[in-house]
This record gives C-alpha cells, structure tokens and sequence, in this order.
DNA sequence: TTGAAAGCGATACCAC
DNA sequence: GTGGTATCGCTTTCAA
C-alpha cells in the first residue's frame, strides 16, 4: 500500500513547519494570511487528507461515537427506528470528521463487554444509549468509565445528557380521536416490561384513558414484535366481549394485530379500530392504512448526536426535547361499531 | 477524564520493558514463559486494555472496516437486507477487533467523496462494495487507492475478492412452481436498471422462462420499493389480458404489488399469484404469507467480512459461493385461475 | 508569526 | 531473552 500524503509533505510543499500546516488547516489563530494560503494551496495541490490514526493518538480523540444495538441483529431487519436514528447521527456527525461505529450484540451479556470494551480501548469517544432499560447497567459503566454518553428517552432525572420527544401527547390524541368516533371499549397491546419506553406509552394510555374517565380495559404484552400482534390479537379478540378500539404500543404489533384480526374475518376499521405508535413508513402503504403516532427518530438522531459531541468538547449540555409525537389519522380507525 | 492505564504501567509493575510487554501480549515468540506470566498477570491485575489509537498509528491498521449505504438514510429503515447483512458482518470481526464504520450517504455524489476520505484519511482498513451498479465508480476509486475490499453480488469477472449467492437456481425454482401450478401468462417486476442484481434477476426470470418454452410478458419497474409494487400492481392489473402469476425482484415490492391488488379487488392467489424475492422476516407473517426466494443475508455479511480481514492480511483469497437462494413456498401462490 | 521539539501509545528493530 | 529506541502522523507547548 503506497505511503499517503502527511503533513510534512504539506510543510514541505509550502516551506513552512508542520505545526504552521495544522494551525492553518485547523483554523486556529497564529498564522498569518499569507502563510495560511500558501499551505491551504499546499494541502490541496496534494490532496492531503489528515490521518484520523496520527490526531486521534495525538489529540486524545478518535472522532467516532459508538452505537449498540443490545438485541439480536434481526431487530435492524426488523426494527424500523434504527434506520432514522442511525440516519439522524449520520447527518450531524459526518460533516464533523466523526465517524458512526455501529456494534450488535446478541446476548445481553455481551453488550456490557461491549461498552466496557469500547470505552477502555478508546475506540469511541463518546456512546449513544438508547432503548434504556429500568435500572440500566449501561449508566453504571459509562460513568465509572467517565466515557460520554447521551441517554435517549429517558424518565425524567437521569443522569446523563438526554434527548426526549414527548409521548404522552401523542397517546391522549389517540385516546380523543377515538372518544370522538364513539368507542367505549378500549384495549392495549404494550411492549416489553423492562423498556422505559414500554412503561411510558402504557402509563400514558392509562393516564388518557382516565381522564376521560374510561375503564383501562385489557392491556396485553405484544412485544413490540409483529408476531406479538398476532398473539395479542388471538388473545382480545377471543374474549366474549371485544373492544372496539385498541392501541398498539409500537406499528410492528399494529402491524400483527391487523393482520390477525383480518384473518380471523374481522374487519378494521368496520369491527375494531387499530392505532399504532412509530410512524413507520409502511404503515402508510398498509391496507388499511394504519393509524398511529408520529415519531421523529431521524431528528432524534441529529439531536443526541450534537448532544454528544458537545459533551465530548467538555461543553456541559442541557437536555433536548424533540416536538411531541403527534397523530396521524389514517384509515386503520373509524366510528364504534355498535 | 482520568488517563487509562497504558503499556508503560504495566511494564513498570511487571519490571519489564515495554517491548516485552507487547511481544508477550501479542503472543509472539522472544519472551520466557515466566516473563510472560508476569507480564499477563500485571497487566490483567492493572485492567489494561491497549489502546487502539496508539496501536492503529504503530500497526498501520485502524482495525475498523467501512460499509457505505449509498443511498437515502431511508433505506436503512425499509431495506431489510442491511440488518441481516450487519448482523454477519458483527459476528464475524467482533471477535477479530475490529469495528463497523457505517456511513450513510444521501446523495450519490457524496458517495465518492465518502470513499475517498475513508481510505485517504486511513479511517478503515477495508471496505465493502455492496449494492453494485453497472461500471461502478467505486471500483476505480478502492483500485486506485490500494483500498483491501470485497464486493457483494458481483457479475462474473470482477475485479475484486467478492461474495456471491446464486440466484438463478431460485429463480428458476419460482418459475418451475409457477408453472407446475398450471400458469401461463406471467408478468415481472423489476428493480432500478443501474443495479447489477436487477439485471441478475431480470435475466434469470427470463432464461428461466425460456427454459419453459415461456413468453416473457410485460416487465415493469418497481424501484424495489413498496410503492413502487403499487404502481406496477396498478399497471400490470389494468391490462385487458392479465397474467396469473407475477414475480417481483424483492420481497418489498412483492408486498406493495400484493396490497394494491387486494386493493383493487383482486384475491391472492385465487386471481393472481404473487411472488418476492429475498425472504424477509416480515414475509412470513403477511395475510397471504409471502412465496418467494430467500436469500442469506447474514451469511453473505460473514463471509464478505472474511474475505477482507484475509485481503487486509495481505492474503490473496478466492471468492466464495454462498449456497443458492432456494424457493420458499407459502401462501401468496397456488393453482391458475384459468 | 514561526519553527523546533516533546509527547500520544503502541509496534518493531536492534543491540546487548 | 531482554531492554532501549526509532517510528507512525499529528497536536501542542514553548522559544526564537
């Protein structure tokens, strides 16, 4: 592999010293006008590319963050969200020399090898947590690690930069829009327990519920998977007496629920009205298209991104909070049936 | 942050030099068993992880590979393909050291741009070529650059180490089923032209056909979106003399076909049978289940990811076939209507 | 404003 | 078998 271009080739070129050539083309005070042209002109005739191998050793950065993922990999198949959030990092940190370096982790033992191992190797300065977990061990080890870290959704008071896109919000326009179209019997299919995120959209369904004063109704695991629809629905729509309107906690068990609830000839909206919660692009294309509430997992992304980058600058941040998620009324709801 | 222990701790606790301590703990030859032992037990006793900084700049490797999406943040959301293939590429470096710099790139100017900083800049060692077009740029780009990569699904004759996964056989598979089904007037949807494994299934489709002594019938694009199935659904169903049967260049455009037909009040299979390509998850569990060629996502990651540690090693390696992706039979296939 | 020189944390070569 | 030491490519003092 032929030898790049470095920085004293530049200092050559342009007859300068190298510290001259990185002030220049950092653009940091102490050189003259003059000489930062000349080894700007330099640098290009070149095309010289700094080493990311030299700075990170030199500056004590390696300009990467790090993401896991801390389930199987079939959840980036599956999983729509890592898309946009992953694409929300991509377009903040890129035009800033960072690089994404993306982890999966089968067992959930792994993923704190993982994180520990990232942190002390130094490969990443800086880590997103996403998908936190009630008592998360991940909090525990990046700040015993003092490696920076952006927490993503988190409840209030944790301890680490965070960004949050309300969903309270989002659900109790939910809970109005179907009020509005009639329904009294209402039913919910959640995700995993251990999920912050699971607990928040569940609590806020019941908090929506009750201020309607309306029964909570049955609350059932789908797993936030599409297999956890199908099971969710098997299990409401067996009962003797159904709900009318039920809200999945994620688009992939709405997806399920539909699916299953057609096949047992039951007809959405006509017989039972289902909403979402993601805003995933398929569920527009559905048939019927799907109800749901509106996430922004892209600009997410792009927040938690500037969140910790500047927090690896030593800048100290304050937590950002995304536009509520919001409604989106399609065609996977309609008026109560009876 | 508090400084991480590094190679001259743990030569100053074991009473060694750092040369040792690094010969030792990269088990090479020149160190007494007993020095060695002393020198592991230090540094486990001191936590010490090497650093990857300083050994990228000494080692001439920065120990991460480059995978560039190169196409709209999007993709990552609604191509399944890429959670399969991350996942095996993982599964294979993780145990190596190395790590997955993942760029995402909207536009396809910034694709080369990416490239070139990656392998100027020394960022990664080596880079996958997935997704190919016809007279790809990257080729010249990675060539130029004595830049170790490995292609994904090339044509014959490519210039680089590659991975492919036959899809004729598959392909051929779909058809014989089609035709033992009684059906005679077929229609095929199409992905983008400038991609290589468009043309791949294209051709395959119709040498199969051909094989059957089989008119080709119409072929349409469906962009290997979803509402690119819609669209060709809406063309292909609009004509006076309908096929019976379809096949569709990837599973995603199988499933916009499938939902736009049903739409229009067409039942599948009873009136058109349908089939994808690639077999994803999702699939499965579509009303109907989806038929189609499942292909080896995460196979084909694991072993691209072999090929370039080996490439990066300086080891010449042969190409590798992956088993052919095989027909998967289900339910959005059956008997010709008439 | 400029340039010389000291690290950063490893690897690798070369004496001893 | 061992321990110095040059080296990788850059950033960052610190003199001149």
């Amino acid at each position: 592999m032929p030898d790049r271009v470095t920085i004293n080739d530049v200092a050559a070129r342009a007859g300068v010293a190298i510290s001259s050539v990185s002030s220049a083309l950092n653009d940091r005070p102490g050189v003259s006008e003059a000489t930062r042209k000349k080894i700007v002109a330099a640098a290009a005739e070149l095309g010289f590319v700094p080493s990311v191998r030299g700075r990170s050793l030199a500056g004590k950065k390696t300009f990467s963050v790090g993401l896991v993922v801390h389930r199987d990999p079939d959840v980036l198949e599956m999983d729509p969200f890592f898309g946009g959030f992953i694409g929300g990092i991509e377009s903040y940190i890129d035009e800033r020399g960072f690089a994404l370096v993306l982890h999966t982790s089968p067992s959930p033992e792994q993923v704190i090898d993982r994180y520990r191992k990232m942190a002390a190797g130094r490969r990443v300065d800086g880590v997103f947590l996403n998908e936190l977990e009630v008592d998360d061990p991940r909090v525990e080890i990046v700040q015993g690690l003092a490696l920076p870290a952006v927490g993503i959704n988190p409840d209030p008071g944790f301890p680490l930069p965070s960004v949050r896109q309300d969903h309270a919000e989002g659900i109790r326009q939910v809970v109005q829009h179907l009020v509005e179209l009639g329904h009294e019997r209402f039913a919910f299919v959640g995700g995993p327990e251990q999920f912050i995120h699971s607990r928040q959209r569940e609590l806020a369904w019941r908090a929506a519920l009750t201020s309607f004063d309306i029964e909570p109704g049955p609350i059932v695991d789908g797993r936030f998977t599409y297999e956890g629809g199908l099971d969710a629905a098997d299990s409401i729509l067996a009962a003797r007496i159904r709900p009318t309107a039920v809200m999945c906690a994620n688009d992939l068990s709405a997806m399920g629920f539909i699916a299953q609830a057609q096949h047992r000839g039951f007809s959405v909206p006509a017989d039972i009205s289902v909403t979402g919660y993601d805003g995933i692009q398929l569920g527009g294309y559905l048939r019927p298209a799907l109800s749901t509430v509106r996430t922004s997992p892209k600009l997410i992304g792009f927040e938690a991104a500037r969140l910790l980058l500047s927090t690896i600058d030593g800048e100290s941040v304050d937590d950002v909070d995304i536009p509520p998620a919001t409604l989106v009324v399609r065609d996977s709801t309609g008026p109560a049936s009876s």
